[in-house]
DNA sequence: GAATAAACGAGACGGTACGTCGCGTCTTTAC
DNA sequence: GTAAAGACGCGACGTACCGTCTCGTTTATTC
């Protein structure tokens, strides 16, 4: 009777609005109560759409979420650049750790080690979130190198993880403290173990 | 109608018997599947005891976890004593690498990271489990500074963490590989950042 | 992100079936065992649907088998029509006391007396069951006020309630038995009480 | 080996004393609650005794509330006797209905009406329960017997039943008030159903 | 007054049913 | 014809209460 043009997807239409205020609504709830608090439910109340809504674009609860994680990547911390290792990679450090004494960053993170790496679409969500902040801060380092302050040798992002993994391994799984004495404890070995020429002949 | 004198507990009774059967279907449970696939019907049939029981003694599904995961606290491994710190740390990263390299062991490591700190007694289990652990390690860097090997200004366990964070950080969060190159660059860069004198002037 | 316009119920659909089967199957229980005999979880069985859909249409047991005595009522007897008040009663009676003495039934009634009158629904429930019946019976009273037969100052309900009072008295207290005697003689003294003159000068 | 002599059991002992204690403490909770909200538990704490203890007399929650039913019939009523029937009638029914009108006794009604006939021992209760309160009515019908008050073909008994059947019907099934109209209603009718010569020439 | 049988106290356990929560699917209706 | 709205299936969680069992202790009766 009535003719049906064959819409062709709209890339700025009401799907993207849809995407987004779910994606969004996603996020509110991870980051108010970690992924456990999560309820496909209200993320679709919140986003005022239907649940079948949400379903139709992410088959799972665990796609969901990696899906809104993988957003919340987008929202980098600006990465100092003071012209000095030591200044830089102790701003980072603070900058890091101040976001994780944060309990619903801490409960962000926790969600993310949680997720079940057979999950589909979860581990590259995970591999995105990390490796985009990641990233950013192993241009730190590479700018180090180049000025002669970090053993040439070093892997950027090896400098990076031997900074922040002892922080990161307290908050999730032995529970001490993420206080000012892990902070330069931290900074001061990391910048030991790189320092040029330190265990060369 | 009258207050009788307090029985004393039987030790080796039924209740041992069955509260050693509950953790130990738990524990397997864990292994198996992780959190997520733990489910109190299964574990209560697995130990061949009524579910109610199970509740009787923990309340939530996270209680119940968290005790079997801190029962498993006891099964400490082997802390190696070459003495030298280089062959021991060695020896031990090694050690902990080929545990978090098998699936199953390292969908506990996810579980316990995953442990919502508001559990009542999750953490305690959390901090039982891992600083079991590393109460171990902790000797093997004890031994090394009164050999004069290590920094006698370095706390044991951060040693420890400076060596196992970048690895735990891989496995939890960024899903980058736990290959032989992350074990030697951990060694290597740990023992020189708590090199003797190398900081000093 | 809009509401909706509100679509409207569907009266035919699924909804209506389901609806139908847990109620019937609710009865049958009902009838098999009485109150406590009735589970939730064999009327879903019965019924073909998830025991959770039983729960959101009826949030408690005594909710649902209110409902489904509720329904019991649409199953009206035959009124007797006689011409005669006193052949009209006695069918009346011959009638409910052939039900009250059929096991099942009488575990029916004993279900609905121990309805708690707070119960929601519960109570209305009740009413409606009864006054269905009642409100039959009564009828036969005022064709025979009508006729002259009956004090015409007689309220049609109470003379039914002294009508089967004792039966149902017997039935649910007192235990004594539901016999001939019982019938002839409710017959005649009701007549007795309500007969026309009788007690005026 | 041993010889085990039979020892009387002792009646004034402690086992009185603890039966005693139990059956109170279920009337009570059956006069606060009724069937439903009495829980064993609760009476054995209750009563300051084991479950055990309780379990040990009454083997289900069914026959201990027989029991203390049973128990309850002991605590008569006075009967009136004015030496008019229509006196002792109208003081009889605003007895009952006055007790019938109190929350917890309409409780206590419902569970009565409630057992299950199959329960051993519970129709014992029940008609032990029923039949002191009636036995004591029926006098008070006999004295008007002989008096010539009363048709002298009258069972003592029904003349009692078609005075209270009414209230009862109301209280247990069609949920009708218990108000003052039924009260002179019943009395009127059931006088004018037994006056002596009414119905015979 | 000592032996001894019966009853009691305490606590955990097995089991059934209740009612809840949340995920993911399916039907029905409206646009 | 497509998508929103909502009911539904399903599985697990956690709770309440009934009735059983074991074992140690107390009571009271009998010799």
């Amino acid at each position: 009777m009535s003719r049906q043009p064959q819409p062709t997807p709209r890339p700025g239409g009401r799907s993207a609005r849809v995407r987004q205020a779910i994606l969004t609504a996603t996020s509110e709830q991870l980051i108010a109560g970690g992924y456990d608090a999560l309820t496909v439910n209200e993320v679709a109340a919140a986003a005022g759409v239907a649940i079948t809504t949400v379903y139709r674009r992410w088959p799972t609860k665990a796609e969901l979420a990696a899906a809104a994680l993988g957003e919340l990547a987008a929202t980098a911390n600006p990465m100092p650049d003071t012209g000095r290792i030591e200044t830089d990679l102790r701003a980072l450090l603070a900058q890091i750790l101040g976001l994780l004494r944060r309990p619903e960053i801490a409960r962000l993170v926790r969600a993310v080690a949680a997720i079940d790496p057979d999950t589909p679409g979860a581990d590259a969500a995970r591999v995105a979130f990390w490796q985009t902040r990641f990233a950013g801060s192993a241009s730190i380092v590479t700018r180090a190198i180049a000025r002669g302050e970090i053993d040439a040798a070093a892997e950027p992002e090896a400098v990076i993880e031997l900074l922040v993994g002892p922080a990161y391994l307290r908050l999730l799984l032995t529970g001490r403290p993420l206080d000012a004495e892990l902070e330069a404890e931290s900074l001061r070995r990391t910048l030991a173990a790189y320092a040029p020429d330190t265990e060369t002949t």
